[in-house]
DNA sequence: TGTACATCAGTGAACGCGCGTTCACTGATGTAC
DNA sequence: TGTACATCAGTGAACGCGCGTTCACTGATGTAC
């Protein structure tokens, strides 16, 4: 009975061809980015051809809504496991963020849209994952701050954590011995500010 | 000799190509992202034939890379060129930063390389045109700071505003009546911290 | 001032590729009786 | 318990497309004498 585990050999029926698909798209995300995923190539992984995928999705974008589905559904959780994130504190949060996209690079730049803008912009599904991730994020937020700097103050976090996650990803700086330290030493100084900064913004 | 202007009747010798090309592929850009960059199709647009263009760039890739280095050399005098820069002062040229990417959104993503993320990693000219944008926002922030804390300053910065500037460009959020207001309130939140923010890293 | 010629900057045709998707099909499964 | 049959989930072949790039070529330009 085991032999569906490993060395299952080639049954017509697949079983689980939905999630199989979804798994070596992933893979295929992480090695050669989401402007490499392809519906014959993610097939070829599986062991499958093509024309399968089509009773599974709708299409190649649809794989890829689903694929960010999953990826904004992890995201969730994993910050909402962030140690001491109940304390209120932020820094936790934001370093499970940015780990997160460190983790899973393409996914990351698959989920804001990087190959699949034109089916993302026009997917309510997208948007709704989006904008509850932003929500969470908000909740956290006006534990601490009085409502009317919620809303710039959670794009300011958003804006930081998602730049430095991108730069990370991207690497467009050398990191250090230890990214997690530098990730730290960054988040600590949207709580501080920069010191002896003195802007000011004309008034007109 | 206006003939040359607008209604030039197609001379066989352009005189002017290589610059063209670059001109329609940007625009390309802007309407239709990285990902559809093709010099099929830039040649298209100037009313050339596709191989003219290898008389002027390697390939593909060779006129990403010359996009993006003229979104850097742009992008820096963009910035250079901020008010009140000079006063040290870090508002103007983060507002800068973002209009910059806000009015050439196609042009910013591919100058981090998306669509050409393996041409762009093996390439000089990109590595050193990043790190001298990079040298620039640190020298602005030596005025400031200590040095032991600029690397960090810098990273904070640069991470506000590349995420700033790519969540306005996706049209993450809705950016409300006045998008530079908003820039500018995030913006101000670099230099006074969050409020009432008590974050500590445990020591181990 | 005129002409031969090298060089430069275009051309159209073609190659080979891989893609997303559709089609008519067939093998496997499970349910009704 | 066995059998007919609907349904589901695969298959291989094919379509049409657009791409990057190469090739042999030709028209235009400019320079040497």
């Amino acid at each position: 009975m085991t032999t569906t585990e490993a060395g299952a050999p080639a049954r017509y029926h697949h079983g689980d061809l939905r999630n199989a698909l979804l798994e070596a798209a992933r893979a295929l995300l992480e090695e050669r980015g989401p402007t490499a995923l392809g519906i014959r190539e993610i097939a070829r992984r599986v062991g499958v051809s093509a024309p399968a995928a089509y009773h599974h999705f709708s299409g190649l974008d649809d794989i890829a809504v689903a694929l960010a589905e999953r990826g904004f559904a992890e995201l969730a959780v994993h910050l909402q496991t962030a140690p001491s994130n109940a304390k209120g504190q932020l820094a936790p949060a934001g370093i499970a963020y940015v780990a997160f996209a460190r983790d899973n690079p393409g996914l990351y730049r698959l989920m804001f849209g990087e190959g699949f803008r034109g089916a993302f912009s026009s997917d309510d599904r997208i948007r709704r994952l989006r904008s509850d991730a932003y929500e969470v994020l908000k909740t956290g937020l006006s534990r601490r701050l009085p409502a009317e700097e919620i809303d710039t103050a959670a794009l300011f976090l958003w804006s930081l954590t998602h730049g430095l996650a991108l730069l990370m990803i991207d690497g467009q700086f050398d990191p250090g011995a230890d990214p997690d330290t530098l990730v730290a030493a960054v988040l600590r100084l949207s709580g501080k500010g920069l010191p002896t900064s003195t802007e000011r913004t004309d008034p007109g």
